[in-house]
RNA sequence: UGGGGUGUCGCCAAGUUGGUAAGGCACAAGGUUUUGAUCCUUGCAUGCGCAGGUUCGAGUCCUGCCACCCCAGCCA
């Protein structure tokens, strides 16, 4: 796993920021900002983000803000503000300040009478479907407004009424004044105030016009001395427009802006809007499930922050497309949890076995270590009783020498306990194989059998001293690797496997498991509570990720 | 048919002023192992979208193609 206090891998931005900082722009400072609009939960793409933001700046000994981009009362929400503070904390990172583009709304406003005043704004009275219309097309220029030379006096009035309140929805907007024949659509009199007569999350009624991104942006990056304005490659032709604004207005402070592609992750789905729609139809149990992309969906599945740190540092920055496989995340989370999550031993799929030769209704306890390779990390006790419930896939009538587990009539070693033989099979009414009858070898704790090679080693767990757990395995939600890029109404992509549900038993240690703690089930993967099921008589975990199963690959090949 | 971008191994991604292709994931083969896990060792682009050119020498410079992505919200 990488170091998290390295510095952060290379890329096209740290070299930008590197000889910004060597000529002395900007007094050698480095200032960034992560700028989410509060109208969702944030996912592994904003994780990226995030990290490149955050940790460039702290390479540099520079600082992030926090700015809630909250120009669109529609759609935004202080829960989602909320959510947002929440992860990106989970995350590890602290922001410098917490600010909001609506702190601006008044410097905002002022700006704008200005451009106006210099004839470098007007309002329109085009109806939203006119102003399309005379945009133009992405081959064909624009044309004026009609209203575009009205004077300035009557614009500056026309403005201050709007903010008064006087007029209603939609039916005015304030527009820059640059140029409708501009091969670059965004420059075609981009509008820039609109009106809404709605109440703000932060601001109130206070305001019933409300400005866009393109004129809100920059002039919040420039009023926070931001020196370097990350953002994902959708926005690289507004850059015109970002600079434009700021020239017009002489704002004493010009970041720049860099446009890095955003992350795709194979499997599953980036766009905001599309996660809102899962999330909305109950397609998935809200923003936070364990299949979904979100911070708050990886927390609940198991991932650490830790892992999905390495993970952004892993993945690299450029400008260039991407699809990033899932063994990937899986590589990180694995990496983390190896070194820190404590052994512990659970079945998802019980099959009884009986020890013949071990007396009823008594219990030895066996020393377990927690860890491997980590004495520290101590040791727990287990109980080997009469009766033990072992995993249906660990057993079989007959197998080959390669097949490293019970097999009728062969012996293999319980996990920290002794060897067991397997002498007789139990059918119930179906023929299903119920009950195994075994044998064990009293002489065999802490050694080997002489003269003889056990196949293996399960895992197991005392039948009658255990817990019983719900284990939930998950599968990707899609069953395609691209399924943003897809035509395709994502519902009918979605994979009906994408969770399986065992009602199964884990060892006694596990009653004072936290939700908080990540535990390997040894053979199985990495497991945590879930945090909204779980409860301390309803124990129910989630499986992380599975453990490396070369075993599985063998298998497929045959 | 306008504008803006991107094309280096299956997936990411390094590649100082041209000097003879990092690394990670994945994959493969061995070794260790009371987790078919971990760990260790080894292998994995005479090649950098294609075609020309400049040069002693080009992924890096020039020319011309090709492919893919983004843009016509009073969303961000």
């Amino acid at each position: 796993m990488n170091n998290d206090l390295e510095k952060y891998p290379v890329n096209f931005i740290s070299h930008m920021m590197e000889q910004d900082v060597a000529s002395g722009k900007n007094g050698g400072a480095v200032v960034t900002r992560f700028p989410p609009e509060p109208n969702g939960f944030l996912h592994i793409g904003h994780a990226k983000a995030i990290c490149l933001s955050f940790g460039l700046a702290k390479d540099f000994g520079g600082k992030t803000n926090l700015r809630f981009d909250d120009t669109n009362p529609l759609k935004e929400s202080v829960e989602f503000v909320n959510a947002i503070k929440t992860d990106i904390a989970w995350l590890g990172f602290e922001w410098d300040e917490e600010r909001y583009a609506s702190d601006y709304f008044d410097q905002l406003y002022d700006l704008a009478e200005t451009l106006i005043k210099n004839e470098k704004a007007y309002v329109d009275s085009l109806s939203g479907e006119d102003i399309r219309k005379y945009r133009g097309t992405l081959t064909e220029v624009g044309k004026n407004s009609p209203y575009r030379d009205r004077a300035v006096e009557e614009s500056l009035s026309l403005f201050r009424r709007m903010r008064a309140g006087e007029f209603s929805d939609g039916e005015l907007v304030l527009r820059l004044k640059i140029d409708m024949s501009s091969p670059n659509i965004n420059m075609r009199d981009p509008t820039i105030y609109r009106i809404r007569h709605v109440a703000h999350h932060q601001t109130g009624d206070k305001w019933c016009i409300y400005p866009m991104y393109d004129y809100t942006h920059c002039l919040s990056d420039s009023l926070e001395g931001i020196t370097h304005s990350l953002c994902d490659l959708s926005f690289e032709d507004h850059r015109p427009l970002y600079d434009w604004v700021l020239d017009e207005l002489k704002m004493p402070s010009h970041p720049q802006q860099i446009e890095f592609s955003r992350l795709n992750l194979q499997y599953t789905l980036m766009s905001k809007r599309k996660l809102k729609e899962l999330v909305d139809l109950s397609v998935v149990d809200g923003w936070d499930d364990p299949r979904l992309p979100t911070i708050a969906g990886l927390r609940r599945r198991g991932y650490t922050p830790r892992s999905i740190r390495d993970f952004c540092r892993r993945i690299g920055v450029s400008k260039s497309d991407n699809n990033v496989e899932l063994a990937v995340l899986e590589s990180c989370i694995r990496d983390d949890l190896e070194i820190n999550a404590p052994r512990v031993m659970g079945i998802m799929n019980p099959l009884k076995i009986i020890i013949k030769n071990f007396p009823e209704g008594s219990a030895e306890m066996l020393d377990a270590p927690n860890h491997p390779k980590n004495e520290k990390m101590g040791y727990r006790q287990l109980a080997f009783t009469r009766e033990v419930y072992i995993d249906r896939y660990d057993f079989r009538e007959e197998a080959n020498r390669k097949y490293k587990r019970l097999v009728m009539g062969d012996e293999v070693r319980l996990r920290y306990g002794y060897v067991i033989r397997a002498e007789e099979i139990i059918r119930d009414q179906k023929g299903e194989i119920s009950e195994v009858y075994c044998t064990y070898d009293p002489s065999t704790l802490g050694k080997n059998p002489e003269g003889r090679k056990v196949r293996g080693v399960i895992h197991w767990v005392s039948a009658t001293e255990c817990l019983q757990a719900q284990i939930r395995l998950f599968e990707p939600l899609f069953n395609i690797e691209a399924p943003d890029s897809s035509e395709q109404d994502k519902l009918e992509l979605l994979n009906s496997d994408s969770i399986k549900i065992f009602e199964g038993f884990v060892e006694k240690s596990l009653v004072t498991a936290t939700m908080d703690q990540s535990f390997q089930f040894e053979r199985e993967g990495y497991f945590c509570l879930d945090s909204k099921l779980s409860k301390p008589k309803r124990l129910v975990f989630n499986r992380v990720v599975s453990l490396r199963d070369t075993w599985a690959k063998i298998e497929q090949k045959q």
